[in-house]
DNA sequence: AATAGCACTCGTCACCTTTGAGTGCTAACA
DNA sequence: TGTTAGCACTCAAAGGTGACGAGTGCTATT
């Protein structure tokens, strides 16, 4: 940050942004000078106020109302103000028996997480599964569901799961199909889904395998298999964002709401937090979700016993509870990463 | 349907209910005169209107505003006077593009189509997979992830895949899972998920079976895999529905999703839609979703080969565009079905 | 450097009037 | 008898006015 501050200065802006998060609407001098009982007068503070207009940090919407944190003010707080708070029994039993209870599977998981996020933040909870192609393969299978039909199921050694409708030129008999799974599942042993990918494209050019019908064939088809569509992400507690009065405005979450159906963009957020480890923060137009919707973001990666990554977080207002959500992202993350490393 | 009306009365009623889908707002009596050139003066419409407002037609939010159908009235413009619009097209090849490039197995037919549904109607697309249960059983498998930890796929002869992670207490080999899956398979063929359930069931309680140790564990583990969780439904276009005025108000939305969080809400929904053939309609209370929220719905069901049957259909404000939504619903219902069977 | 005082700004609220779309009723008309 | 013209009435929406007060910036004072 290139901004410096003195004490006070910090004080105060801790303050203005605090009581703005509590209330959103703009603080005042007085609400200051009385709040913090700082011993400071309304109008001493008001000059810090001044101050801290000129560096950008706080704006006022008309002459005669009080001011707001702008994007920088946010940024600022999360750097090197905010007070975290811990996370309390309560919610950390909250997220462990619920993120345990839904049992069935990888998605199921997820989705219960993402759930929890929202309820515990009061905010809208993102997850997005660890991307397949990452993932260490297990095992393929082809079955035979009709003429020239084929389904074949692709499953990764976290239990993931996917399953691809096949067309073919020719038709092949089961016993066919088991031959090309026995043949591929040993030649992907121990493999990624990308390099298992790799690896059948490779092969394909292979002279020796390509005078063999039955291994031609197969490759051919679990080229198709392994190609691996959009990653899954669960997104829970969008009736939430209701809740904030900045958001009470219909044309303002239409804006959001479109950004979440095209979750192309969630996935330009994801691959952003990928790289870093810890609790990422995204404010207002750092998230380059939609302009000027005045979202932000916390999220964490989580990783899983093969080194996978995903992602999970809350989306929120700006104007959003830094100092217990970020610490609610970093548990769930933990957690979340625990369990998967135990699958 | 219990009104008797005049052949004049059911023009006006008409020519009210389609400006009020249009405008969304109160129509007046000179509106009505001058739109039809009936030929008639407004004040005979006024005389038919007071009429109409008797039996219960019409309302009128206050004194001297003009008047909007009541739910009565939609219920009676869709059974008796609403013309259907052809499927233009422009529509059809919408519908059968979008819905064939999806490709990759049933979900993603039904997802695509659900967003098709949304786009062509501008209100939200609903679809409600096949229920899983009544498809007929395929292929069983179980794979070993880890130490007591298996992964089951069950697979229907439509291509349906479901998958469950399952802790067992003891472990089991590679090959005595295959053997397992042998058992079973050879057990259920030809049975429906359903039939295959209680199958597993019954078989448990043989005392042939329950003193061979392999068989009595594949049972107990398949029980487990072929409960089949919640059906799967595709919503898409919620921010559309933003776009109608009546929904611009923050308080009533949130009503609307958070009834669609509770997904439990839409098979209540779902399983009343599957009992009749041809396009249903829900006008407001009808649909028991949200009290006052004056949402409409237009169904129909789709069946596959093997006569599962899936719901698809468009959820809207009252003041809906039936004369297009209607003969959309339809077309893609069809569409769907024919889709369906060829796999 | 901190504060008290003061003039000034500007949005909000309560109250009012005006406007006009729409109604119901009645009397005249075909 | 059904239709129409006319008229008084109603009521929401829109616009205008002025008091109010929260908040500011500036300046003189401590």
């Amino acid at each position: 940050m290139d901004v410096e501050l003195s004490e006070r200065s910090r004080q105060i802006l801790e303050a203005i942004v605090e009581d703005y998060i509590a209330t959103a609407e703009p603080v005042g001098s007085s609400a200051v000078a009385r709040r913090h009982a700082l011993t400071l007068s309304s109008a001493t503070v008001r000059n810090v106020m001044a101050n801290l207009e000129e560096l950008g940090l706080l704006t006022s919407p008309h002459t005669s109302a009080g001011r707001i944190p702008t994007e920088k003010a946010y940024r600022f707080y999360v750097d090197s103000l905010v007070a975290l708070r811990q996370v309390s029994r309560d919610e950390k039993r909250h997220i462990i028996s619920h993120c345990r209870q839904a049992g069935s599977g990888l998605s199921g998981i997820l989705k219960e997480t993402s759930r929890t996020l929202s309820q515990l933040s009061n905010y809208m909870g993102i997850v997005v599964a660890p991307s397949f192609t990452s993932d260490v393969f297990r095992h393929i299978e082809f079955l035979r569901l009709g003429q020239r039909k084929i389904l074949a199921i692709l499953v990764s050694s976290k239990g993931a799961v996917q399953n691809r409708l096949i067309e073919t030129a020719e038709d092949h008999e089961p016993e066919e199909l088991v031959r090309m799974g026995n043949y591929l599942n040993e030649m992907m042993q121990g493999l990624t889904i990308t390099q298992a990918r790799e690896r059948i494209l490779e092969e394909m050019k292979n002279e020796k395998t390509q005078y063999d019908q039955l291994m031609s064939r197969a490759l051919r088809i679990s080229e198709q298999a392994v190609t691996v569509e959009g990653d899954e992400i669960f997104v829970e507690g969008q009736a939430r964002i209701l809740d904030q009065p900045e958001f009470s405005d219909a044309a303002r979450m239409k804006e959001i709401y479109e950004a979440f159906e095209q979750k192309g963009i969630m996935l330009q957020l994801l691959s952003r937090c990928m790289t870093a480890d810890g609790v990422q923060i995204y404010i207002g137009s750092e998230t380059s979700l939609s302009r000027s919707a005045g979202i932000s973001l916390v999220t964490s990666r989580f990783v899983t016993s093969s080194n996978t990554v995903g992602m999970l977080g809350v989306i929120g207002p700006t104007r959003m509870g830094y100092s217990s959500v970020i610490p609610i992202v970093d548990y769930t993350a933990r957690m979340v990463s625990r369990m998967l490393s135990e699958l």
